[in-house]
RNA sequence: GGUUCCUUAGCCAAGUGGUAAGGCAAUAGACUGCAACUCUGUGACCGUCGGUUCAAGUCCGACAGGAACCUCCA
């Protein structure tokens, strides 16, 4: 496996920590709305990585944390007038059945910020007897400008950092790169800290859910681009402060994603929700789409790109499903056995920095081989078998799921009654069958 | 304004300096009882202008256009 590390700005051979083991950490949404088409994107990527490496053999060990403190979510309840947690509990089942439903792989652990609140207390607390975070009446701040390298993942100098900031209205922070570890709040969800009631900010989080879990360095750390500054950079600072440590050997970033060429804004209005394109083209056409570009690249969503996945997909159905019924019409199972050329092939270009589209070309080569195969008189049935599971495995690997066609007595008797109809030239009849089997989506 | 990145056929898209993958759409043909599915054929002066090189879509520079970040948006 080859990934682009946006450390170091280039494509590495990944050389997991532990041996075939992959230990992947993907920052998960803030929890103050049901998500959005642009955040199902790091959702598939990074789901399909995972697929990738399990394919390859490796066990990935794979967390996504859910944020559940945040200013949104706090002026969400206090506008509905309940407490944060009845909102976060109804976005984190929407987020959750959004992933299911994209047909995401099972995560090892999903911690919520406030259930990890001692251990960012007192990671805070180290960080400042490290002397890299200082208190100013309740507010804690991590100091930018002790750190070392500071802005090497998103390739920022710390001299153009300071010249672009902003006139802060922070007068308390050393300078204006400092960024809040703990904040002094009076409104909304709030915890004890030994620099009083507040609420923790938002980059200590993540730092402290790896840490947790895995208890050291991971190989992957995910996100989407706008990620890359300032949160993983401040997650970077930390955790070499405190842990003595690069906390992610490789660090991923997705693309962003636009609607028509425009970024999704509420201000446009042109929020396209997640759950309602699932509802409108299916989870596979979400997927299939997603992959069709190079996870690095921006992905822009229209109307045609949409009925491009359609049809592309359709191409696997339907010789998946021509290949199904022949095996039921025929009373016979159909053994789990793969080509291995296609599968290198198609393992070789996934890969290769997660080149799905690449992968897909291999897809779109097993599907003509297929249907040549099917038109053979002489067909070999092994060799049929074989490019069929080889294309099962290569979709399961981008988790596109179809489920294979069984067919009932009923149905195995209209093909039967079709075919003696078209055997005896009665085309009436024959329409008549082809039109009920065309109604039940077995043509 | 600063930083990073992108620009390949009508559309989507891959591309380690050595004759430009693949798909969608379009179109012609084959298959078919007629269709559908499918198969075969048909497309590119790689944003513009310079430079390096025996050789550049690929490296360097300028320009044009676009994106992300610098504002706790994936």
């Amino acid at each position: 496996m080859r990934l682009f590390n946006s450390k170091t700005n280039q494509v590495e051979t990944f050389i997991p920590i532990e041996a075939n083991k992959v230990r992947l950490y993907v920052c998960g949404p803030t929890v103050y709305d049901e998500i959005h088409i642009g955040n199902a994107r790091p959702v598939i990527v990074f789901d399909t990585l995972r697929r990738v490496f399990e394919a390859l053999g490796y066990q990935v060990d794979m967390v996504s944390n859910y944020t559940d403190v945040d200013d949104r979510i706090i002026k969400k309840a206090i506008q509905e007038n309940v407490e944060e947690r009845v909102v976060t509990d109804r976005y984190i089942e929407a987020y959750n059945d959004v992933r299911s439903r994209l047909n995401t792989q099972p995560l090892s652990a999903s911690p919520r910020v406030t259930e990890t609140m001692d251990d960012i207390i007192a990671f805070i607390g180290s960080l400042i007897t490290e002397g890299y975070a200082y208190n100013v009446n309740g507010n804690v701040y991590f100091r930018v400008l002790k750190s070392e390298n500071y802005g090497e993942i998103s390739k920022q100098r710390v001299e153009d950092l300071l010249m672009g900031a902003r006139v802060e209205e922070e007068p308390e922070k050393e300078s204006s790169l400092d960024f809040a570890l703990w904040k002094k709040t009076e409104t909304g969800i709030q915890w004890d800290s030994p620099w009083g009631k507040g609420r923790p900010g938002w980059h200590t989080e993540c730092v402290v859910m790896i840490d947790h879990h895995f208890h050291g360095m991971i190989d992957i750390h995910g996100g989407g681009m706008d990620l890359k500054f300032p949160h993983h950079e401040n997650e970077l600072a930390q955790a070499k402060a405190c842990l003595h440590h690069d906390l992610a050997k490789i660090w991923m970033h997705n693309g962003m994603l636009n609607i028509d060429g425009e970024k999704m804004s509420k201000s446009l209005g042109n929020v396209m929700n997640a759950k309602e394109i699932i509802d409108k083209i299916g989870a596979n056409t979400v997927r299939w789409l997603m992959l069709s570009v190079h996870y690095r690249s921006p992905l822009n969503i229209s109307e045609e790109i949409i009925e491009q996945a359609k049809s592309e997909l359709q191409k696997a159905y339907s010789i998946l499903k021509q290949v199904e019924i022949r095996y039921e019409l025929a009373n016979e199972i159909i053994q789990p056995i793969q080509d291995e050329a296609f599968v290198t092939q198609f393992l070789e270009a996934v890969s290769d920095d997660l080149n799905t589209p690449n992968g897909m070309k291999i897809i779109f080569d097993v599907i003509k081989v297929l249907n040549q195969d099917q038109r053979q008189k002489d067909i070999s049935e092994e060799i049929l078998v074989k490019h069929y599971g080889a294309l099962k495995m290569m979709l399961n690997t981008l988790g596109i799921e179809i489920e294979p066609i069984r067919l009932t007595q009923t149905q195995r008797e209209t093909f039967n009654q079709w075919n003696k109809a078209k055997t005896e030239k009665d085309f009436e009849l024959a329409d008549h069958y082809r039109k009920i089997l065309i109604e039940a989506q077995l043509l």
